[in-house]
DNA sequence: AAATTAAATGTACTTAATACATTTATTAAA
DNA sequence: TTTAATAAATGTATTAAGTACATTTAATTT
């Protein structure tokens, strides 16, 4: 039997959970919010997180503690970072292993969150977070835009059928800049990852926007192996 | 006096280091490796790691398991990722952190090096090692591509003085891929990175070849700033 | 004087990025 | 039924960046 390592320190582990929606009411890319519930900086805002349990990886963690909040499986979930300094929890030294999570903001249930005290911020409105969770977000809103700069983002966030604008508009929301309409789509036909359907939304205008969906196959492989998206 | 989290399970978290050196002799780039003198897999060959303690930052950790086995102070790291799998470590779950380091690979303590059984790796003939080590190696060349493809590399790893040609087999080493010399220089000298000096290098060759130096100020400009290197 | 070595250098071609304005389909109101 | 309103759909010319490619040069050694 091998010995265990000894006189070595165990510390907290705490997984905290940046997540993206994207309003397609307002076509505004947004992050959820928890009020804290207890002390110390009750009744903050904060992003929602949990401790590490002994029988799970942080990504089990970072899923469990996302389900617990929107009641959703099969979330994706990329880690970022972890975050140590000494006093950055009041309470006890605990090191924070940061995820970020895109999700489809009307799949949510919505129950969950009231019960949570949760609620979506436009990410150009974040307010102020307890301990270094500002920071975590605006390391998160960092790594979202390399992704989508480098992989195609759009069927995690988007319904399964959405028009060329909620595309183009969920790119400017993630990049922060406008982008021109006609430049935006030869880029994206260019990759070749949308069906156009004969279906159109009438919501918008009196003319109608086409509907797309993703081709999942071609998605995918984009990725696998990636592109270089630049507008 | 705010209460102490109760009933939550602490882990051992530990921090691996990947430490990447371009030896100018063969022109390659090397990664460090200590062979483990204690069970498990006692003999084999490993990174170097360490745990973190109650008083300091996964950074100062990092910081320094490398200044014990190099000497050096003030070098360059990033924290990569965390790896949580529950058995990872036989021994005892832990989770571990992982840190890239650059250096210059002239200047490091050999005497260090010996007594901590440590020796230099081709990165391209990279031993089997413990764990979920060569994971942790596979994706540390990885982020080092990603930096080095959108900021500059080079001044940790080359000597103050050095040859277009050995910045060039630098870059070749990192992407693993042939490089046009021309086109390389064309690019090169667009960044506007590089002093051009008086001296030559005689040793490679009957004419000689320029020496230049990085201008510290852009150099550091670029790394704020960042740039697209593709060729 | 000739041979050797790697360094230094430029151009034409192809591809990708950018800037930019008008017409069209549909519905609602006059 | 005509007109007004709305956002959607669409193309081209220009500029910038990336790629492919071969010869001459400086210095040293034989």
């Amino acid at each position: 039997m091998i010995q265990k390592y000894k006189n070595e320190e165990k510390v907290l582990v705490a997984v905290d959970c940046i997540i993206f929606g994207f309003d397609q009411q307002d076509e505004e890319l947004k992050i959820l919010l928890i009020k804290r519930n207890f002390a110390p900086e009750k009744g903050k805002w904060s992003l929602m997180g949990g401790f590490l349990h002994a029988d799970e990886t942080l990504k089990d963690a970072a899923t469990r503690i996302l389900h617990s909040l929107t009641g959703l499986h099969n979330v994706y979930l990329e880690q970022l970072k972890a975050y140590s300094e000494i006093d950055r929890d009041p309470v006890e030294r605990t090191i924070s292993v940061t995820y970020y999570a895109l999700i489809n903001i009307e799949a949510h249930d919505v129950e969950l969150i009231k019960k949570n005290s949760a609620r979506w911020f436009k990410m150009s409105n974040c307010p102020k977070l307890i301990f270094d969770h500002n920071e975590m977000v605006n390391d998160a809103i960092e790594r979202l835009r390399y992704r989508a700069s480098t992989q195609p983002i759009g069927f995690e966030l988007l319904p399964v059928k959405f028009t060329m604008r909620q595309l183009q508009k969920l790119y400017e929301e993630i990049m922060d800049e406008k982008l021109d309409k006609r430049n935006f789509t030869k880029k994206i036909n260019s990759f070749n990852i949308l069906e156009k359907l004969k279906e159109k939304n009438k919501k918008s205008s009196k003319k109608g926007s086409f509907l797309y969906k993703f081709n999942q196959q071609k998605y995918q492989q984009k990725i696998k192996n990636g592109f270089g998206f630049k507008i």
